[in-house]
DNA sequence: ACAAAAGTGTTCGCTTTACACCCATGT
DNA sequence: ACATGGGTGTAAAGCGAACACTTTTGT
């Protein structure tokens, strides 16, 4: 019994990375076929003996040069029959995150070129692109309430203000600071250093940590970390 | 350019039922291959030019005979790449609920037999997809707090002990039948009836049903249904 | 001394929780 | 009359929301 389905599965990666008070996509531009010169995820087609998710890992790497830290399947999109003439493509979404330290960008012959867009001011990208960068913001908000997700997105020491920012910056919206950080500091996954942020005026802020081990143990007991806030 | 891969698209699905404080899934007994005479989810091979949630229908209705009322996607499977020693097989789940009234199985020639196991009892399946229920009831047991997807698994019109029950079964723990009963009324997309529910014995209860448009323009509101009780 | 950002506590109101007795029906 | 399940209210505790002044540093 041999199948002729005529099928591709692909894979794209919705990367996110965070600076200055801004949320960013990763981008390529698209070098072949009808989309040619607009800009589109990262991917490509599975390997036929690697996993998903390393396909996901290499297929950034390759048109990038950006190592992602952390990775998740978001959805299948299977449903555009005729995105391609020569044969149906589904493709398995995953989103993930980089820490900044891991933005640069090492173009290689894979993509004419690629780049970081702010959330803010997205283009119009090729295919059905666009809404799978929304459906993945959606699933980023929603984990930020209920997984310390945000922590990826920042450097591994960090002042609270950056986190504060970031949580405003992603879901758009006021938070305040003293009920913000009473919460966050509740859970008790973040553990302080004794080094200071410099800032360029004001008064320096102590740097936190992530405590991941500590926030395993916590996750292990059932412990609820729903994170509401005013 | 031409691809080569090997890989075959497929579907399964998860579907759940309820009866007599019991939640059951549809399983179907493997006619062919390596997994012979092993229990399995109802699945096969996506067509060409059909959606992914229509070929989880089909198959469904093809191998137990049972239309599906509900459906959604639940995660894909792929990285088992030896499952099928012919090629690799990379699996979109479905997981859904159908009513009491539709459980009936009219199996067919595709499946030596179908039949709904309850969860409390489940035998060791083919493949992985003793795991895979795993995760659709974690989604499931997930959904219930903040989505009225129990009602799915309901007749459309029930007594509110009926439901308390359903959330006691699936959920697996005790609930303040007061409180429960306060906090679902509240969110005002139970509508009564004026029917009313023939025990065996004691009092009859007032028969409800859910008001799925009354829902939907709540949804639209952004109305916080998160359900916490007792 | 002034500007800029960090750090910190208390009060109020709402939601969740805990809890027990009466009601309607069948036997 | 008794057994069975349905229907209901109130008080206490805990959590989220609102809110402003002091501290540390650079200029």
């Amino acid at each position: 019994m041999k199948l002729k389905q005529n099928i591709n599965l692909a894979v794209d990666g919705i990367i996110f990375g965070y600076q200055d008070h801004q949320l960013y996509v990763l981008l390529i531009k698209q070098k072949y076929g009808s989309q040619k010169d607009k800009w589109a995820l990262p991917g490509g087609f599975v390997l036929d003996d690697e996993k998903l998710i390393d396909a996901v890992k290499r297929e950034v790497k390759e048109e990038t040069g950006v190592k992602v830290q952390y990775l998740e399947q978001l959805y299948t999109f299977g449903d555009d029959i005729d995105r391609d003439p020569r044969f149906r493509v589904v493709s398995v979404a995953y989103f993930g995150t980089v820490n900044p330290k891991h933005m640069e960008l090492k173009p290689t012959t894979d993509a004419l070129d690629a780049q970081w867009f702010s959330i803010a001011k997205m283009p119009k990208l090729a295919f059905d692109h666009n809404k799978i960068i929304e459906v993945a913001l959606d699933r980023l908000r929603g984990k930020l309430n209920y997984q310390p997700i945000g922590f990826n997105l920042l450097d591994s020491k960090f002042p609270f203000s950056d986190l504060e920012q970031l949580y405003m910056t992603i879901l758009d919206r006021d938070i305040d600071r003293r009920n913000f950080r009473k919460k966050i500091l509740s859970f008790g996954f973040l553990e302080e250093t004794d080094e200071f942020h410099k800032a360029g005026s004001g008064r320096p802020g102590k740097l936190f940590k992530f405590n991941s081990k500590k926030y395993k143990e916590l996750e292990q007991e059932g412990i609820s970390l729903e994170i509401k806030f005013a």
